[in-house]
Order: structure tokens, then sequence, then C-alpha cells
DNA sequence: ATATGATACTAACACCCGTTAGTAACACGC
DNA sequence: GCGTGTTACTAACGGGTGTTAGTATCATAT
């Protein structure tokens, strides 16, 4: 019970092995190139199992100069915490690739945009090896520093305008899918009701989506058939008044679950049920 | 832009102000019951400043023993993702409070509840001082250790019949606002439908909730317009009609949004309208 | 003039590991 | 017997910080 308290090192188990701490680092860590009898391998492992040796993480970090740990820093200002309702998602597939790697994830949240100073701190301590940046804004220049630098990091979401790597919600791929699944049901006339004004990419890719799954299946794409909507729900509700006076479509293609519900909103307003009289279906 | 390679150590800060690297710790970190002269405190506070100086993470855990690190151990089942929507928002609040006390925060997910050996890993390398543990099992044999150790451990979430410190959600007072919400909009005959079965503690949680916020405004506690969902969205449908067949409640309480959506299909199902007819205030 | 104490600092160790350069022991060829 | 090479290890340094124990300087008290 004494004992412990205090955390085996690696120089208990190189004294409970008969060898020096070197070797103990070299049968550890598998390093290549160095040859290692197999009895003292085993003699090694064997006393850092007794010890219940873990090394030092810290130690390791300094002592390697990297800290095997990925910092996913989420920029996302609160009040569009339901556009993002995917991301925990998000979250845990990066969690899982980041394990696979043997790395960790340090997750920072900035909720002041313009004093991103928290993030950037995590780099210049060198607590983090890398970054993955969720709501990046294009005047952000300890960002484009850290660029220049070539410190490693990766968007998630895009910043148009910048060369910086990102990775992004698969918006076309989702987008078609979630149409010919509407296709597949037998509807012809398919409307759509973007997330967003055709400013942003991520509309301008789920619109093209939404193209895409008409054309493969021979079915015409109408402008008239398509709203934008701007990330609110009032915005679904006004796309979809609107679509409604024009004319009536059998099914809609709403780019995002938020605006949706306004979506749902008109129709019901209007006596018509889902989805029996208009089918509706979201992304997200 | 050569030496900007070379990250500065707090060695060039003290040969820079001209002082100790003792002294320049000493400054750097307000450290209580020494006296250095203003003069040399802003000589260091300068040179650290003009080369841009921050500690090395590493190295100051090492040094300090302690990682100011919080981790954050998510073990849910992917398959009930959707029950703990409101989780993004807890996480961001862990966040702040985190950064508050200037901890970082690791995230860990645990995809097989059965071997927690990632997360123990965390704590073994010293890698966090501290865990907050989300979705806890009680046949968690390494959590009963580090507990027996006194490693700081808070649940999210209750473990029943455990010590360990936890925080939850507050669902007695959340049920109670949410009720209350729909006493104050006049509504009088209130039914309520639970997030889960009784065996749950958060179920019954929110029923007592209910229950308070009933008799705090004169309203009798009617075991006939209670209904228990099971946290799906079927159930949610199941109890809503139940409740239609035997009397038509002004207002439902349904504590789970996951629920709701049942109790929705339900009720525009019967021909009615949300909240003309019927009113329905969710929990989450 | 000397002990006392406060002030303002520093030398040196500790934290724990990875890694480079080097050594000792032994086998082999000639 | 001597160089060459291989095997199996180790001594020693480096990574950057926090902190304890100690020193030098100067003012004050006796």
């Amino acid at each position: 019970m004494a004992q412990k308290r205090r955390k085996a090192t690696s120089a208990d188990v190189a004294r409970r092995a008969g060898v020096s701490r070197t070797t103990v680092s070299f049968v550890l860590n598998n390093v290549p190139g160095v040859r290692i009898s197999e009895e003292t391998r085993q003699r090694v492992l064997q006393a850092a199992k007794e010890l219940e040796y873990y090394p030092n993480a810290a130690a390791q970090s300094l002592a390697r100069q990297q800290s095997c740990t990925l910092g996913l820093v989420l920029c996302q200002p609160p009040d569009r915490v339901f556009a993002d309702a995917f991301l925990p998602q998000v979250m845990r597939g990066i969690g899982h690739v980041t394990e696979e790697y043997g790395f960790r994830l340090l997750l920072q949240y900035v909720e002041d945009v313009t004093r991103p100073d928290a993030y950037i701190r995590l780099v210049r301590q060198r607590h983090i090896d890398g970054i993955i940046l969720s709501g990046p804004r294009s005047d952000d220049e300890q960002l484009l520093r850290l660029r220049e630098e070539e410190f490693p990091v990766v968007l998630l979401g895009q910043l148009p305008g910048s060369d910086i790597p990102f990775v992004d919600v698969d918006n076309v791929g989702g987008a078609r899918q979630a149409t010919e699944h509407l296709i597949r049901l037998g509807y012809r006339r398919i409307a759509c009701i973007t997330n967003a004004p055709p400013a942003y990419t991520a509309s301008q890719q789920r619109l093209e989506g939404y193209r895409q799954a008409l054309e493969a299946h021979g079915l015409r794409y109408d402008p008239l058939l398509v709203r934008y909507g701007d990330f609110r729900e009032e915005s679904g509700y006004a796309a979809m008044t609107s679509l409604l006076d024009v004319q009536r479509p059998e099914a809609v293609f709403v780019a995002s679950d938020l605006v949706a519900f306004g979506v749902l909103e008109a129709v019901k307003l209007r006596g018509l049920r889902v989805p029996q009289d208009i089918a509706v279906v979201g992304f997200d």
C-alpha cells in the first residue's frame, strides 16, 4: 500500500530486471535497429508488468519533443449550436482515428472568436502537435501565422480562399443520397430548400448533390423548385410557403434539419400532412 | 526566420534579462513569498515578451508533478447517440470551467465499455489529474480501483450504489421549470410522459419535478395523466395515443425530446394541432 | 564593531524519459 | 597475434521547468 503511492519509473524496472535504463527503453519502445537478447527482453517485460510500470507522459513528451496530442478547437458561436447537430459524431470519429494512431485529443472551446489566444497557447506551449479547427475565420491572423510556420492545421469546414487543408462533410454526396431516397420512393416533382444563402460553400454543394441526383435519374432540374434558407427555422417556413404559393411539389429535400422544422410548420399550417400530401427529407 | 525555428526557453529569457533562470520562474509564476524588486520583475517580463517565451508544457508537467489536464471520458454506446443530444452543451460547459481554472480538457471515447484500458492509461501515464466519466458501469473494476487510490473522479450521470461524487442534469429543476411554463400559460390538465421507465433515476426525478410544479401551483397530481417512455420515439407515440384514448389533456410535458417526436406524431395523426388543440413541451 | 535580520537573488537538484556514442566480450579469418 | 566485425549492452547527455537551500549585500540594532 505504501509503495503504491510511489509510481514505478523506468529506473525501477531497470533495477529489477538487472539491466540499464537504456535497455528498458529499448525493449519497451521496440526500438528498431537494436538487438536485445530474447532472454533480457523477457526479463524487462516481466519486471515492467510486475511493477505496473507506465512511462510518464510528460517525460516522454519532453524527451521526444512531441506531445502525441491533437487539438480539436471549436470556434462555433453558441447560437449556432443546433447547426452542428452532427458535430458529436464528427468528434467521435476524430477521437477514434487519433486513438488509432496513438494520439490523444485535446478539446478547446473558443468562445470569443476574435481572441483566439487560448488555442494559440496550446501550440506555443507545445501542448499539441497539430490542430483540427472548426469554424475558422479568414481574419484569424494567428492562424495564418501558424500556417506560415508550417504548423500542421486541418480545418473542419472550408475557409474560402485559403490553401489550408480541410475536411468537410460530404455535402454533395449526402444531398444526393437524400434526394435519391425520395426518387426511389417514387416522387418526381422534388423541390429543394437549402440550408444557407448561395454564398455559402456548403449550400452550393448540397444544391449540387440535389441536382446530380435528379439528373442521374432522368429528372429535370427546375430552378423554380429551389429556395434558399439562411440557417434559421423561420427561413424554412418562408421558403416552404413560397413554394406552396407557386406550385405544390410532391416532395422536398431540405438541406438543414433546423430549417426543416420551419418547413414542417408551413406544411402543417396549410393543412397538409407529411408524408401523405408532401414528403420531406432533411440533411444532417 | 532562422531563430524562429528555435523556441525560446526560460534560460534565454534569463540571459536576456541578466538574471538567473530561477528568478524568471519566480516572476512568471508569481511565486508567493518571494520578493523580487519591481525593476527586475519588469526586466524579466519585458524579455519574455520580446522573445515570445511560452513555458514548455511537458517540462512544466514534469516538474510540477501534475498535468493540469482533465480527462473527459465518454462511454456512451453509439446507438444512444441521440439520447445525449444535450451532451455538446454539457461538454462546452465543462470546457469553460476547466479553462477558467487553467486546466485543459482531454477527450477520450471508449467504444468497448468492457475494456476501459484506454482511459486507465491516461491516468497511469499521468496524462490527466482527474476524470469526468460519462456513462459509468458498476462493473468497472478499474474505476473502483482508481477510487480506492483516491484518484479524483466525477461521474456524469449517476451510478447507483456508489459513493463517487457525480454531477447530473438538474432533472427535478428542469422538469419543474418546463411544467411551470405550461402552468403559466394557463393550462391546468397537464399530462406527463417520461423519458424512460421508472427504474431510471432520471425518469423518477423528472417526474418528481413535474409533480412539484403541479403542487406548487395548487394542481392535483393525477397518476392517470402519467405515462412512461423508454428513450425511443415509438414509445412517445404509444404513450400519447394511450393518453388521448383515455382523456385528452390540455398540455403534455414530455421528459425527452426524442420521445416528444413520437408524441407529436401521435397528436398529428389524431388530426389535432400543436399548440392550438394541445400544448407540448419537451425536456433537453 | 559586531550580531541580527531583511532583501534580492542564485546554484544545484529533481522530475523521467529518449537517444547518441561508445565499450566489453566474443567469433572469425589469415 | 592482429585486425575486423558482430552482438549485447551501458554511460552520459539533453530536453525545460519548478523548487529548496543557500549566499551576498545592505540596513538596523546593541
